[in-house]
DNA sequence: GGGACAATTGTGGTTATCCGCAACCGGACG
DNA sequence: CGTCCGGTTGCGGATAACCACAATTGTCCC
């Protein structure tokens, strides 16, 4: 899988105008005219960068990095916007995007943005069969392991931890086992580390 | 030390304007001419969040931000903005800033972004009297603690880092009750926590 | 009713952590 | 030369983590 731009925007004139403008630069890229085409195509694997227009008919491009996220994607995004909405640039790069340009923009300066954005994607963890994994095993996890689990994090005692939650410290120390367990880990410190860096 | 929001404007007429706004909705404040003089009063210890106007005379907000993050500072952040640019907010929000705000901006809506920075301020870590810059204490550790520091954050026992240092367990058990004393932490689980998150 | 599953608890024992007390060694510094 | 500091180690005990074996309760579903 070469990593390349993933385009979406619903103007086809902009799609055709980036992906000429890609090739240019040697960029591999690839153009969907709506978010939920290019969701229907998404995967894990996807690597590179997605440029992204901000409004489009149906699902926002927004809406769209939401979901992304839900589904652990990491893929780094750029936004365009065609409307100098501050907060709404504001709003996205609090959640993550990696840049928001307006539009028009300038080409080369859009190009370099991309190539920054799909560095940093090539410099993300050796991929992960171990990082793609982790959100999915956290849904493994029943209600109340994931209480348990919170105050492990927190440092606690299995002593402090089952005082709280009114229960035997063994039962905490049987959650714990299958905390760890599902998570794949050895140590509270280990699991630590794998959720302080992924989320 | 109560928190506040500290208020960083060359307009006096904003100025008098949040602080009495801030009156209003019982929120303490302070405010700094430049950014100048607010540096000279800034402190590892305040609480609250910081009111920051982007263009000023002399330092910029955005140049004060910068130093007070090398400082070490973890006080949010919000800037105000007259002018619609962009990409100086999205510079800002990736760089750290808790929220960017455009002037005019509705009174209301500001004092809730401040009241959350500050809400967001005060779930910081419990803070011990001693928490100052990680980083400084890091410079604290000797060099044979920052050996057993590593692996003691890859989740290895006492037992086996004894044994990859050529050390008694006993010596490590030394060393990690000096580490956590430094770093101002109880267990192995904070300091994982700590470091993952700050660096 | 039986099966699957989450949650719960107990017993008993092994291993690890954590800590105070006490001590030795070698280098740096005044 | 004496002191301070970092690194080192031992002893013994309190506390916590961890684990195998075993068992009970309640819920949801076929």
């Amino acid at each position: 899988m070469k990593p390349a731009a993933y385009i979406v925007d619903d103007d086809e004139a902009i799609r055709d105008a980036l992906t000429w403008l890609f090739r240019s630069r040697q960029v591999d890229s690839r153009a969907w005219p709506s978010a939920e085409s290019f969701l229907a195509d998404w995967r894990e694997a996807l690597r590179g960068c997605l440029v992204l227009d901000v409004r489009m008919d149906g699902m926002s491009g927004l809406q769209l990095f939401d979901l992304l996220c839900e589904r652990g994607s990491r893929l780094p995004v750029i936004f365009l916007s065609g409307h100098g909405d501050i907060p709404l640039a504001v709003a996205a790069v609090k959640k993550g995007a990696f840049d928001f340009v307006e539009k028009p923009f300038n080409d080369n300066e859009l190009v370099d943005r991309v190539i920054r954005a799909m560095q940093s994607d090539a410099a993300r963890k050796p991929a992960g069969p171990e990082v793609a994994a982790i959100h999915v095993r956290l849904t493994q996890l029943t209600p109340r392991e994931r209480e348990v689990m919170e105050r492990i994090l927190a440092g606690k005692y299995n002593k402090v931890i089952a005082d709280e939650l009114n229960i035997a410290m063994r039962t905490v120390e049987v959650h714990r086992s299958r905390i760890f367990e599902k998570m794949g880990v050895k140590s509270a410190v280990e699991l630590a580390q794998l959720l302080s860096g992924n989320r």
